[in-house]
DNA sequence: GAGTCCGATTAGAGCGCTCTAATAGTGATG
DNA sequence: CATCACTATTAGAGCGCTCTAATCGGACTC
């Protein structure tokens, strides 16, 4: 495990000076041909590549970006990453990712970590942590908030209108006949207000009762809601808006172990059209959210407060729309009221 | 934006020197109780954190982990990072992960721009770039490989045996009285070979015909494999062996678009235990890897290397199992050969 | 042949930190 | 009260790099 050769090595070995060398490597115009292969040839030779910490150390500037996912489990961050991975790797820039491990705990040791590397930017992945804590990173370093809203003037979101989502699931299965319909809610993850807020929103303009069971984006907390309805002595809703498509996994399935058929007997609909609910096999209606056009944004976001020096907040609002596959149909028909 | 606070403000505001600042922050004993108070009191008034880089830069260590992950789609990624997690934050290791995009050239990428932040050490999960390329990394730094076997003596592994699951899934598919048995495989991907030659071993070993089709990794591809076998002229499988979980998924929804009932017609048999196949909606039968002891495996191999100065490789060989869920079954009984 | 330019090259300081060696401080000891 | 034995603190060099300012070496002019 031979320690790494440094710049000196390579200058040295190509008999200029270490100066020439980071010329070189930075890819200067004004060294000669014969000094620039000269020094290509000995880099090559000892198994030089720069040390970019040392680098940005130096030149007290980063080609990092810190890229927080609060829950690496969930299939809908790994598709905004692609779309961020896309711009940055044009622009030249490096992601380096952690995860929140789906706690404010671990997103806040998550997001200091990755300030720890003084990266040019950070992109917060639905993020649960205090605003605290985004707005002390904020100070630091420009923010973007992917599914996350804030009124924090430093930070970008981008963001679909997740009430505006909700509204259009309670309509979808309005418009299928349905009246009694229970809402999952994300319980304290980012975004699950405003969801929340639309099926209540949407039960009242159709003059609906609205009822929300707390839940989480997992599969298990979604589980576990359908257990919790299951035990009420009211009688079963005949179709379920789920805080996101993941928790509407977890709420079929345990729909199915309990023997009920979906969506014979119960309707659900997901949210975020995750490549989870494209699955045939799964084939779970859901709310679309454009997952890897929402990375490239908040990409293009970072990287104009970065390179552009852009100081104005940005607020990118998507506009969702439903996706009905074969998890919502008709309620049954002795179902009615 | 103001730049962030040195070593050397905390020094000025504390009224001590930079060293013992120093000193402090990396919790030497001799320093007095008056100082490290004051210390901490004039950092947290500055909201200062150290520097991370510039730390390792000056110590010649570092406590940064490398996790280069194929394909973050993947859910048996996220599982291993899991026990990876585990272990490195209590011995207090940062990890940072890149993705490989799921092709060789992305993880090359993805694995020299790990090494350019000069990581303790590095694990590559799932890795389906070069030899090369890996024998480069361990050459400068401690390389555990998961889910991918090597002879390099430079690095250690954490594997399941491929062959011995690919076998018992064919081995369980017989025992239901299965006899045209297809292989899904993992085309260039990392294990492919080892559990095609499990596939091979088992079928002949009952003195059936092999048959593998070409595949990858992943929902496309298995989806894909399936329309390919659909437009054969061959009688169709009464079960497919595949690739691993995603892999099944896709096929069993190209399946059932196609009109095909699993298990009813087609019986399917994944490969990882991942959490998609735990999910009872799925209730995918499959082979299983334990993936969060092997994320804590790897991440105690990387660490005895880097702190215990371990240099013989280490391999870890874990023993698979079949976890018989809902898309294995007996074949339809018309199908006798 | 002295002077001028301009592109190519380099010396040296410094980024934020750690680490070694030296120094200051504090009692205990004889 | 000088000496010793520690413990607590600090000065200063240096990690691998960049960047500014200085220098070098021709080619060109007059």
């Amino acid at each position: 495990m031979a320690s790494r050769p440094t710049m000196e090595d390579v200058a040295a070995r190509a008999g200029v000076s270490r100066a020439l060398v980071s010329l070189v490597m930075r890819g200067a115009p004004n060294v000669s041909q014969a000094r620039r292969d000269a020094v290509f040839k000995a880099a090559r030779e000892l198994g030089y590549s720069p040390h970019v910490m040392a680098r940005s150390l130096a030149s007290r500037t980063s080609t990092v970006l810190g890229v927080m996912v609060s829950d690496l489990h969930n299939p809908f961050f790994a598709e905004v990453v692609d779309g961020l991975e896309a711009v940055t790797r044009k622009a030249g820039f490096e992601l380096i990712i952690n995860t929140g491990r789906r706690t404010p705990a671990g997103e806040r040791q998550a997001v200091r970590s990755l300030l720890s590397f003084r990266p040019a930017g950070m992109v917060l992945l639905g993020p649960a942590v205090e605003t605290a804590e985004i707005k002390a990173a904020a100070e630091q370093v420009p923010v973007v908030l992917v599914a996350r809203s804030t009124r924090l003037r430093s930070a970008d979101t981008v963001n679909d209108d997740g009430r505006a989502g909700s509204e259009l699931a309670v309509d979808h299965l309005v418009g299928l006949g349905h009246r009694r319909i229970v809402h999952f809610d994300g319980g304290r993850g980012s975004q699950s207000a405003l969801r929340r807020r639309g099926y209540v929103d949407g039960m009242k303009k159709h003059g609906l009762q609205p009822s929300v069971i707390r839940s989480e984006y997992t599969d298990v907390a979604g589980a576990k809601a359908v257990r919790t309805l299951l035990e009420q002595d009211e009688p079963l809703p005949t179709a379920i808006v789920a805080a996101n498509d993941v928790n509407a996994i977890g709420a079929i399935s345990a729909l199915e172990e309990a023997g009920l058929r979906v969506p014979d007997d119960v309707s659900v609909i997901g949210y975020d059209n995750t490549s989870l609910s494209t699955l045939a096999h799964v084939g779970l209606s859901t709310v679309d959210q454009p997952r890897e056009v929402m990375g490239r944004l908040a990409a293009q976001a970072v990287l104009e407060r970065v390179r552009d020096g852009r100081t104005e907040p940005v607020r990118h609002l998507l506009h969702p729309k439903v996706i009905q596959r074969e998890t919502t149909a008709p309620p049954p028909s002795d179902s009615a009221r």
